[in-house]
DNA sequence: CTGAAAGCGCTTACAG
DNA sequence: CTGAAAGCGCTTACAG
């Protein structure tokens, strides 16, 4: 009855137990709910442990060979919107399961990545949800920095092939940080990402493109732009294979289509767009691999005096919110993101299979008021 | 030299203390950068620490009276575009200092809130930074139900005075848990909420609905309607204070303003703009009290066929990244959100000052193309 | 500067 | 079903 007056301490497991008249094992298995113990004594403890306002320390219970209860969700950028959805898909999930997420975001730095997992293990984290697009070799885009200075290359210049661009090189590190991980015993999902031997929740990136591809060509487009994110992104990769594909289908040669890097935000897009409309200035549509450069594409043209879709059509991808509310509404390949934190949970909560899991993702295109037929 | 072969289990302390030869003590002391160890000794023991892949158990570290290195993170909703800037704000902060975000969302359930604090104390967390605006007291907005079948109310039935809606209720509960949680020395603080008695980060909300109100009394604007947020925040009450202060002072009535609750979403905003035209088919300038129910509102008004803002003004608050690119662009009350996570994560970091610190933040008018004269 | 030892608050075999 | 005891992997007084 009487309340420790001075220490602000929290109680404790033993606090409970003697409140309950039980020993410190019976209150264990009262609060953990594991078998052993009467329903009656469970209830009690439990109410006791309520009454006194206990709350189990979780990092005793860890150590003492309990669950863990924190997954870790490792995002490029929280504020953009393709992983808000994903977070907000991935926090849904978590929080009406009673874990605690611990989030990082690594700015598209590979090196950021790798020192959030070991982060995350010294926490002993042993689920985790890693969202964003692996990396390819560095090297491969001979002299393109990231996100500034990014030249004009050749169409033909960038992704020479599908299943080419392994994560390697700091993914070399982050292959065997995986390996470690998960030998472990450690449940990783990623999204959005090949080339590491976990479950993965992919979405159709390469389908999106050409079905984004075809879209314009069949406006009957034929001087295309793109507007492509990071060279060293395999996202980047995927959906530039994907425009080819359709591309060339169409009996089209895709050395004729521009492609020019930059940072997959408004900002990254609309300084691409200038470039890449300063040395084409005939292009009658662009096509930016995700709707943040879309975005900064429609507001460089805008501001430039080009009418759209009147002049020239602009596409994006994701379907993040605002696509759909810009000027002109923005036709986008859809990609259900919330969803897809969703089954990245749901994979990393299920025990391992033989081998890693692949969920695909569909994917849609929205036709809205950012493409129309060429004027011509 | 001989790896263990068979037991994956990481290594500990005491391997690196014997891999090094020191003992326990030393190579804890080395590990965690305590005086009492030679510098050498030190950069040897941490030497063989990262040869051997050691990685620090935080739980053994937190139990055994080390830091806790995770802050707490909680926010309404994170795929909402104001609370990933925050959240941008705070994890950029935190990750440069080496800390790990704990996040959680509450869908503005002050229930869940509570509820996450103390999954956030189970896990040690001492120091907390609560994104989001307060509630007040249930039953004052009688009968009008959060987000759903929110009727017409009068401007004069909502927000009778400034600082009388205390965050009670629900609050009574978090006020005590705040105690609670500082008392104990936890640091929390909080963005957007007054009536709690700790360090806050404070939107110029008040201000802000003044200075909105004056542009478009100032434009010409005289018949008004405001598309508010759910009613129990204190945060939509503030800034209708503000509106109707800058109303009344133009020796207008306020009770002519027609206030309609909903969600704080684009749905909200359109659902809540539907209501209200119908009702007062002659509004010249619609106010939206954040920015995703102002494009909402775009959203109705648009497809309904009025012309914006030829026949009727939109404005919005907050200025998130889409406000500058719906059509047309959207007039708003800019508030600094990603640094207002870096403040609010700047004041948990410091140590308690004698009375709760309160940092204001500034509000600025960005005028763009939705507001304009009536056309009247 | 270095080490031996106690203790953080739990869980879980191991005995009844 | 219940309890006494060991142990999880660290940090930190306490002695040298």
């Amino acid at each position: 009855m009487a309340e420790r007056p001075s220490v602000p301490s929290p109680p404790r497991l033993v606090d409970v137990a003697r409140a309950a008249g039980v020993s410190l094992a019976t209150a264990s298995r009262a609060m953990t709910g594991s078998s052993g113990v009467s329903a009656e004594v469970a209830a009690h403890v439990q109410a006791v442990a309520s009454r006194i306002g206990y709350v189990p320390n979780s990092h005793a219970r860890a150590l003492a060979g309990g669950q863990v209860s924190m997954v870790g969700l490792i995002v490029h950028d929280v504020g953009d919107p393709y992983f808000g959805e994903i977070a907000r898909g991935v926090l849904h999930e978590t929080e009406s399961r009673g874990y605690l997420a611990l989030i990082s975001q690594t700015q598209r730095d590979p090196r950021a990545e790798l020192a959030r997992i070991r982060a995350l293990r010294a926490h002993r984290v042993t689920m985790l949800v890693m969202a964003g697009s692996g990396y390819v070799r560095a090297g491969r885009e001979a002299g393109t920095e990231v996100g500034a200075g990014a030249g004009i290359t050749a169409g033909a210049g960038t992704g020479t092939g599908t299943g080419t661009g392994a994560d390697t090189d700091a993914g070399a590190d982050m292959a065997a940080e995986v390996r470690s991980f998960t030998a472990a015993g450690g449940r990783l999902a990623v999204i959005g990402r090949h080339h590491l031997p976990v479950d993965a929740v992919l979405p159709d990136n390469a389908a999106g493109g050409a079905t984004l591809m075809r879209h314009l060509l069949g406006l009957g487009h034929r001087r295309l732009g793109v507007l492509g994110g990071p060279p060293n992104l395999t996202t980047v990769e995927d959906r530039l294979d994907g425009l080819r594909t359709a591309f060339g289908a169409a009996g089209l040669d895709w050395r004729s289509v521009p492609v020019v890097h930059g940072d997959f935000t408004r900002e990254g897009g609309a300084a691409a767009t200038a470039r890449l409309m300063r040395a084409h200035p005939d292009l009658t549509a662009v096509v930016a691999l995700n709707d943040p450069m879309a975005v900064g594409a429609l507001s460089w043209l805008l501001n430039s005096g080009r009418r759209v879709p009147g002049e020239i059509s602009v596409a994006g991808f994701d379907d993040a919110p605002v696509a759909r509310d810009v000027y002109p509404a923005l036709t986008t390949i859809r990609l259900p993101m919330a969803d897809m934190g969703k089954q990245a949970l749901d994979l990393v909560l299920r025990p391992p299979a033989s081998r890693p899991r692949r969920r695909r993702t569909t994917h849609e295109l929205v036709v809205r008021a950012s493409t129309a037929p060429p004027h011509t």
